[in-house]
RNA sequence: UGGGCUAUCGCCAAGCGGUAAGGCACAGGACUUUGACUCCUGCAUUCGUUGGUUCGAAUCCAACUAGCCCAGCCA
């Protein structure tokens, strides 16, 4: 089974490292910037970069790409942490900063400088963007390319000890202002910047540009595959460059791969951000966003999240998955696994007419028909319920197998009834519906006088709990027309909330936890917000719907 | 003087010169105490296009075409 599996480009590539002998271990790390919230697309590259050093026998590391004080907060760090550990992704304690490593970097610049290979440039932000041509254009040439060592040396030991003013001097790495890749034209390898950093304080006042620190954080840690997505495929001649000069024995190797796209759904950070700004949405861990901590909360499980990046596989061409595929991998995940439960969304009253006034019945249920290990619960069986308003139809449409007047269905779990007649109120809503019922075709009796097409759920008028259910639906926006509108808002669907109050559960769910997962018959999974509800007042939040193949004519 | 990358079903994606895997979605059907689940069945004579090499090409070559990325003292 598992031997069928085909190996993807990068699991080749290792496998052809390793044959030659490039590297004895596999080293795989995931390298987050604490500027954000992490979401779905993250969560391809901290499983990719996880599951790689697990299938190798190697090791996994994490580390903070702090290496830019101005965007960098503490606040990021802490989510980003909880969410690269709620994916299961075990770094075994190696979690390390970028920021740790800036004297080492420090020491590797100057051995630049002394080689040659670095200058100190005094040209401006504006002038420095000249100099460096465009697309179709070679640069050209600083005039301070060609400092002396010493000189160099000097300045550079004179940016790190602040006798500069921001942005007043740069180092650069000597490459070829010539070159068709603008990343190779001379790049900026260190900056000055006053700022106090999350990690290191006001320790530094220059601060290494990633393409520079990354490939020494890399090498440092003894990465053997460095793996990012292709926009830094540009980067990596770059990348090639500094693990050379700076004289690595063992320097890792990058490889790129396409970022995770979801078809209509926003994953953009300054999307989310003004979502999160203008009160839209109640937080990066809204469930309605993609936000690992939003999957989270909507009762998205690690489990389907992996499901969901196998499934969608690694590859270099940019891929925009359906969203149909994640809601595949929930359902499969928590099909075997949750407890399937009665609840009623949308109530109206069934009133069994020949059941006994103050009968209750405690009927042996299973949690979940296809798993029995879940165990079994009672529940409460009395003349009063509440089923599903679409339950019932005072004139069905061709293949409506539900009740309407005069057919018999089963009530899950319990008896067939029949029903007899109806009540509407003024303005011609159904209130109450009625029926009678056969005792002779108590669930589990093995009765099998005569077979019903439909079976509906219900909940005890008498024994149930209230509760409100919020229906989310993504956030999605109309494919073509892009996110904005014209004045700048973002284009929403009203509809991406319902909430809806007054809903009848089991008495079972008075002892349900938060972050405990469930499927309501016919409608869903649903889990309970671990955000927002309280003991005496339950929030369910839908994960997903169930399919369902009935088109009403 | 531009450079880099990608192109196989509606969506992912295998394939690596020997005659198009698989999954999602969709459509039929069976089963069903969830119109769920499960189970069958169907779903690319064709691989962006056009040429070429070859007994044989999605795979090799050439030329086109389309899309993505790059001109931060961001990562």
């Amino acid at each position: 089974m598992e031997e069928t599996k085909s190996r993807n480009f990068i699991e080749q590539a290792i496998d052809e490292d390793l044959k030659e002998g490039k590297y004895d271990k596999i080293v795989t790390r995931f390298p987050p910037e604490p500027n954000g919230y992490l979401h779905i697309g993250h969560a391809k590259s901290i499983l990719l970069n996880y599951g790689i050093a697990k299938e190798y026998g190697g090791q996994f590391n994490f580390r903070f790409d702090d290496t830019n004080p101005t965007k960098e907060r503490t606040e990021f760090v802490q989510s980003i942490l909880e969410d690269v550990k709620w994916l299961g992704a075990d770094f075994e304690g190696r979690m390390f900063y970028a920021s740790d490593y800036f004297d080492q970097m420090y020491e590797i610049a100057v051995k630049l400088i002394k080689k040659g290979k670095a200058y100190v440039c005094d040209l401006t932000a504006d002038e420095i963007r000249e100099y460096r041509g465009t697309l179709t254009e070679p640069g050209k040439e600083s005039p301070y390319r060609n400092r002396s060592v010493e000189e160099n040396l000097d300045l550079f030991e004179r940016m790190k000890n602040g006798e500069f003013e921001d942005g007043a001097k740069v180092l650069r790495a000597k490459i070829d202002m010539a070159s068709g890749n603008i990343n190779m034209r001379d790049p900026i390898i260190y900056r000055v910047a006053r700022m106090t950093h999350h990690n290191t304080g006001d320790k530094w006042c220059i601060y290494p540009m990633y393409d520079f620190a990354h490939p020494i954080e890399d090498a440092l840690e003894g990465i053997s595959h460095s793996l990012c997505t292709l926009e830094f495929e540009d980067h990596r001649p770059l990348y090639d460059w500094v693990v050379r000069e700076a004289e690595f024995p063992h320097p890792p190797r990058q490889i790129e791969f396409a970022k995770l796209y979801l078809k209509n759904i926003i994953t953009g950070k300054r999307y989310i951000k003004k979502l999160v700004e203008d009160g839209i949405v109640d937080g990066w861990d809204d469930p309605r966003l993609v936000s690992i901590s939003g999957l989270r909360r909507r009762g998205f499980t690690p489990e389907s999240i992996k499901m969901f990046v196998e499934l969608s596989g690694i590859s270099k061409s940019q891929a925009t998955s359906d969203y149909a595929m994640l809601e595949y991998c929930i359902r499969e995940d928590l099909k075997m696994k949750c407890d399937r439960m009665m609840a009623v969304l949308d109530p109206v009253k069934l009133v069994i007419d020949n059941y006994p006034e103050d009968q209750v019945e405690y009927l042996d249920v299973y949690n979940n028909q296809e798993n029995p290990e879940l165990g079994s619960r009672k529940v409460a069986f009395t003349k009063e319920l509440y089923i599903e308003r679409e339950d019932f139809m005072e004139e069905p449409p061709k293949k409506y197998f539900r009740l309407f007047p005069g057919n018999e269905v089963r009530l899950k779990n319990a008896y067939f009834v029949k029903c007899t007649d109806f009540i509407k109120d003024e303005n011609g809503k159904v209130i109450e519906v009625h029926c009678t019922y056969d005792p002779e075709t108590k669930s589990g009796s093995g009765f099998e006088g005569r077979k019903v097409k439909g079976t509906i759920h219900w909940v005890s008028a008498k024994e149930c709990v209230d509760a409100t259910v919020r229906l989310y639906e993504n956030i999605v926006l109309e494919e073509e027309d892009g996110y904005l509108n014209e004045d700048g808002s973002l284009k929403l669907n009203p509809n991406s909330l319902v909430t809806l109050e007054g809903c009848k559960l089991e008495k079972a769910f008075a002892d349900a936890k938060p972050g405990e997962s469930f499927q309501f018959f016919r409608h869903g999974y649903f889990t309970v917000d671990t955000k927002d509800s309280k003991e005496d007042a339950l929030v369910f939040n839908r994960i997903v719907s169930l399919k369902s193949s009935y088109k009403p004519a």
